[in-house]
DNA sequence: CCTTCATCGTTTGTGTACGAACAATTCAGG
DNA sequence: CCTGAATTGTTCGTACACAAACGATGAAGG
């Protein structure tokens, strides 16, 4: 692969006329975010072993077992995602019978969700592989480092 | 399963069960890393002073002002973007008049990339707002605290 | 009551993100 | 040279992410 320095001399290019480079990418908090949560995501689907459920399906679930019974607006609170996203990861997981819908009998524009038979099994067998997935994310910081960092992590999350 | 029970006394949940949480979502890593990155989409959008410009189409502009002349591909490799995920970014750049393409007369398979002048003077107004966006991202650590953060946040994102 | 406002869920549109398949081209080995 | 492998860019399909607009419902107030 020849990296062709092919004849930019004349464009703007910070090596070639020595500039001091006052915008690196690789030092921008958001690039280095965006990277992180790419390689997370891969270590997501690679570990959880079902090929079909996505890093936010499987937040849903977990949060579904752990308050039960929720309407899908405040399931979308509690996990951070958007009405219209919500609608959507909701939308699979009941087509994959994992989640029951039924409207609220007090306010009738709520749809109450709770986890089916299977969702409840699912859950059970893939909540260890979810903290699996948090240690190899963190693998590459010691034991103080992971600490430090998901301190700090949760600072910028709010 | 016919029976719906109103009352949730049945179904699995942690806080009516009381049992230990062994899958507390708030701290997982993948989980913050979203929504850190949520929060910071949501600064670039407010502080760039662009509606049109995303955080990908600044990135790459930013790197291609780097670089200078690159190929598409390449340009991905360096602001870690998909082949698939370049070609919807560039496309738009491109329709915007941000950037001009030509084919390589060495490699017939690649697609050679510039700023346009217009592209290089937007490179020039909102280099400034690319650093501020990253200040304002990490607002609320200490300056100790950022250094540290982008030390092992750099480590998660290889 | 009745009007105003807020909330819940849906839909639409744009933009990432990426796996997969594809054609064109280039490269490497024999 | 020639055939098989690799690279480049495109297209398709699925899934986030979110703004915006929408209808239905509920709450608060006069």
């Amino acid at each position: 692969m020849a990296l062709q320095a092919a004849d930019s001399a004349e464009r703007t290019s910070r090596a070639q006329k020595d500039e001091r480079p006052e915008y690196v990418l690789e030092d921008q908090a958001g690039h280095l975010l965006r990277r992180a949560h790419q390689r997370h995501t891969a270590i997501f689907q690679a570990t959880i072993g079902d090929d079909q459920l996505t890093p936010l399906q499987f937040a849903a679930l977990m949060k579904l077992a752990d308050v039960g019974e929720t309407s899908q607006n405040l399931l979308g609170r509690l996990t951070a995602m958007d009405a219209a996203t919500m609608q959507g990861v909701i939308k699979r997981l009941t087509a994959r019978g994992l989640i029951e819908r039924r409207p609220d009998d007090v306010d009738r524009r709520r749809l109450m969700l709770t986890l089916s038979k299977d969702g409840r099994k699912l859950v059970r067998d893939l909540s260890e592989r979810g903290t699996a997935i948090t240690d190899q994310t963190l693998d590459p910081l010691s034991a103080a480092e992971r600490e430090t960092f998901l301190k700090l992590l949760k600072r910028l999350s709010g």
